[in-house]
RNA sequence: GGGCCCAUAGCUCAGCUGGUAGAGCUGCGGACUUUUAAUCCGUAGGUCGCAGGUUCGAACCCUGCUGGGCCCA
């Protein structure tokens, strides 16, 4: 009577004889008066009893707190039954409460129902509050009723429910045996309140631009493909929000954000879901080093509501978030990674800073022959820039510290097709990347707004495009259009919600900050 | 894409060198009106992920597949 099949088949019987005996195992119309919050709040814990009166004769009537009756609602998470009396533990959203619930209270009749109740359960019940002869606040109920029998049985009491895979694929189940689940997404629901908030105060609007674009940018992913049927138009799912958000500061708002799902077609992994939660926003008349202090303020301002204060710790390991964050030239990092071994020795600034001197050091590391991810974007690159920054995603990146957030400077122009040139040195763009634990977490430049420029740049990536290169951005006339009205000087950043949960939730997964991430379909 | 690991009852897990499947929880029957993983007695529950192979004999060894996890590129 274990197969799953069987326990089901107990728990179906039990709703028909509550439907026999005038009870919808489904009832309606039930309205608690209390949230389990509200009582534990407003009875706040009672002083440990006396170990007498625990250990002493029971007592024949419970004391009350009080002759007011309250209503609750909840599910049973607990069951602990004494032949003519009951234990239960209900939860709510709020919290959980105790019921018990016995014979001389609702009657045999009604205790005689109340029996078909069990584990999983919804019920409602009415009745004054008590303290238990071990301390706890407990609803006594005069009357209950049966509002919800769940016709499958919970994941067991103790272990609870651990394989990741029904986790994931049943993540309501999860939530029910694992209280810290809903921690986590609860803790997400006040980061992106947070958020809001901070920008909102600020002067940002919030708005919201297409997720079906016909023309790929913003960013350098594959895209989702797919179609309007009435336009015959092909779309993509959008990788970036960004050419829209700056045409609205053309068209006038001068500060805005969105918070909004994009779509990469790429692979999956503890840090990437191919929908993930981005928050982008821009700033008219402010650079990109403005947006340094703002990222910082709104880091420690997060850290301190949802992970207690600047410092916390991350997988195990301290993690300081105080101000301020050290900054690094993206080439400074990758004679770090050569000196630390992650890259082949010998990478020294001059090197890095020479277009020859580098392609020579390429030729004798052996790099440009190497078949792995280094090697073969080493041989894609098509410039100093490009070479660069492939070093620096396949080396300097594990280079940087873990316990400190660091901005990352210095980015080639040829990697940024929309950032800004950096007034002094034209081959670079005024832009960051800010890491953290090791992970990439913000991305941000002051705008190029030279509508000439820009379509250089597009040019290029259409170049790019034709010699291979798969994760280039489209040429996108209408935003060049928007340029040439004028765009005022501006800097725009965004910010992975899904890591930043990660990080100040300590979660080692971006599926443990995912409601339902995207799993191979089971049987 | 490559490497390593995992998959046994509804859940959490044992299962030795290949000898024919175990526990706890859940369920069911019983006792029990202040429990906290309630307790006690009794009882039921299996396509060992799937498909092949080796063997007298496979949960266990081999191959492939499916799903998952970790690492790497």
């Amino acid at each position: 009577m274990s197969d799953e099949r069987e326990l089901m088949a107990e728990r179906e019987r039990k709703a028909a004889e509550l439907r026999a005996a005038g009870r919808n195992p489904y009832a309606n119309g039930f309205a608690p008066t209390h949230s389990m919050a509200d009582l534990l709040a407003r009875f706040p814990a009672p002083p440990p009893p006396a170990a007498e009166q625990k250990d002493g004769p029971k007592a024949a009537e419970p004391e009350l707190l009080s002759e007011e009756r309250f209503r609750i609602a909840g599910r049973i998470i607990a069951h602990r039954g004494f032949g003519k009396a009951t234990f239960v533990k209900l939860r709510d959203h709020t919290g959980e409460l105790q019921l018990y619930v016995k014979k001389d209270k609702v009657g045999d009749a009604e205790y005689e129902i109340w029996r078909k109740m069990e584990r999983g359960d919804f019920v409602g019940a009415t009745g004054p509050a008590m303290i238990t002869r071990t301390g706890e606040l407990t609803i006594l109920a005069e009357s209950v009723v049966v509002l919800t029998k769940a016709v499958r049985s919970l994941p067991e009491k103790w272990h609870g429910l651990s394989d990741v895979e029904i986790r994931y694929r049943q993540r309501y189940l999860d939530m029910i045996a694992n209280p810290e689940v809903r921690a986590v997404f609860t803790k997400r629901a006040a980061i992106v309140r947070s958020l809001r908030r901070f920008f909102d105060q600020r002067g940002y609007l919030e708005v919201e631009t297409p997720s079906m674009h016909t023309i790929l940018g913003g960013a350098a992913a594959r895209p989702f493909r797919t179609h309007h049927n009435a336009l015959d138009l092909d779309l993509t799912m959008r990788i970036a929000p960004e050419l829209y958000l700056k045409r609205l500061v053309v068209g006038g708002f001068d500060r805005v954000y969105e918070i909004g799902r994009n779509f990469r077609n790429e692979g999956l992994s503890r840090q990437h879901n191919p929908e993930f939660t981005m928050l982008e926003f821009y700033q008219a008349y402010a650079t990109f080093t403005d947006l340094m202090d703002l990222t910082q303020r709104l880091f420690v301002e997060l850290a301190g509501e949802v992970a207690g204060g600047p410092t916390f710790t991350y997988g195990g390991r301290p993690v300081d978030l105080s101000p301020p964050w050290p900054r690094i030239p993206m080439k400074d990092a990758v004679v770090t990674a050569s000196t630390k071994g992650l890259l082949p020795g010998g990478l020294e600034r001059p090197v890095l800073d020479d277009e020859a001197a580098l392609l020579s050091w390429i030729e004798s590391s052996g790099l440009g022959a190497r078949a792995d991810e280094l090697g073969q974007g080493l041989r894609r690159s098509a410039s100093h820039g490009e070479r660069v920054a492939t070093l620096f995603d396949q080396g300097g990146e594990a280079s940087l510290p873990g316990d400190r957030p660091i901005f990352v400077v210095d980015y080639p122009a040829e990697t940024s097709p929309l950032s800004r040139r950096n007034d002094a040195d034209p081959s670079k763009v005024d832009r960051f990347e800010l890491f953290i634990v090791g992970r990439e977490h913000a991305n941000a430049f002051s705008e190029l707004n030279d509508p000439a420029d820009q379509r250089a740049r597009f040019q290029g990536q259409v170049d790019a495009k034709a010699r291979g290169q798969e994760e280039t951005m489209d040429y996108d006339e209408d935003y060049c259009r928007a340029l040439e009205y004028g765009m005022p000087p501006t800097a725009g950043e965004g910010i992975g919600i899904d890591r930043l949960v990660m990080l100040l939730t300590d979660q080692p997964s971006i599926r443990d900050v995912i409601l339902f991430p995207l799993m191979r379909p089971g049987e």
